[in-house]
DNA sequence: CTACAAGCTGAAGCGACTAGAGGTTCAAGG
DNA sequence: CCTTGAACCTCTAGTCGCTTCAGCTTGTAG
């Protein structure tokens, strides 16, 4: 297992870390919730990636920079290692999330109108102003999204 | 302080849940962590709250709702409860929140884009489909934030 | 009076990491 | 060969904003 000729080709956690762009600590939790399977060892413990390993945490990497959750990628590295019935779930995943994703940008666009709407009542000069933002936080009756389907999509 | 006549224009736990929108184990959370002051209590222990209680929670889901955080809202909370200095600050709040939510909006567009890209490679057909959603993940080379400003501003 | 809904506390769990303590190993310079 | 110090190791706890659970006690309607 520790040939010495394998190990040269091999990079220890540091380097996989530059190379992908995910921190250390996250490559061992991923390691740890059986994301990335567990690298060989030197003799003195340390951890030593293969090609396979840079390849598969690009993918999670990517993945999560998607915004795909560590459970949806568990699934979807399933399905990239068993090549037969792959596509209609990792299509069903992707059309799903991207449901969430646009669910989420009409949220904050409302958010962000409601924000400006507030943020102008009160220019923040030091003097004439006593507080518009504070009153518009405690009366929800001005909200524009007053009772609407907004609340609680957090949760 | 348990005088009979106050107790009966307080409300129990449940009820307030039901006017504020906020659960129950939630609004024992905000107690918790000091966003909501203790209610008064009956003689079993229960917590009765009033009219107070019930404004500032408000203010609290609404906060929430609008995407501060709870350190920010404790913020605005000590601002309103002290109506000398509030209005800088809590304009600054604001406005920084206002970023945070259009910098989330454009990361999210930006996802949004490349998901529907990935999601269009592969209608989710039975056959012929081997699997483009897959391929688009593992090779971050064709994504379009390809060493862009995105990664990372989760962290 | 009794049943049962609603309330109570305290602790643990969630997701996806991050941070720290305290120890070991690797590789380069002398 | 030896020393130094960066990089590595494990394990534990902390983050945020709740949620859930277990195992009780209290309030109220019939």
């Amino acid at each position: 297992m520790l040939d010495r000729k394998k190990l040269e080709r091999l990079v220890p956690i540091g380097a996989l870390a530059e190379q992908t762009g995910v921190r250390v600590e996250t490559i061992r939790y991923y390691e740890q919730v059986d994301l990335l399977p567990p690298p060989e060892r030197t003799e003195g413990n340390q951890r030593r990636y293969g090609r396979r390993h840079v390849e598969r945490l690009a993918f999670i990497k990517h993945a999560r920079d998607l915004g795909f959750s560590v459970e949806s990628i568990r699934t979807l590295l399933k399905l990239s290692d068993s090549p037969d019935l792959p596509c209609d779930q990792a299509h069903a995943i992707s059309v799903a999330h991207l449901g969430d994703v646009r669910h989420k940008i009409a949220r904050l666009r409302s958010l962000e109108k409601e924000l400006e709407r507030i943020a102008s009542t009160c220019s923040g000069g030091v003097s004439a102003c006593d507080c518009a933002i504070i009153e518009a936080l405690a009366d929800h009756t001005q909200c524009a999204h007053h009772e609407g389907g907004l609340a609680g999509s957090r949760r």
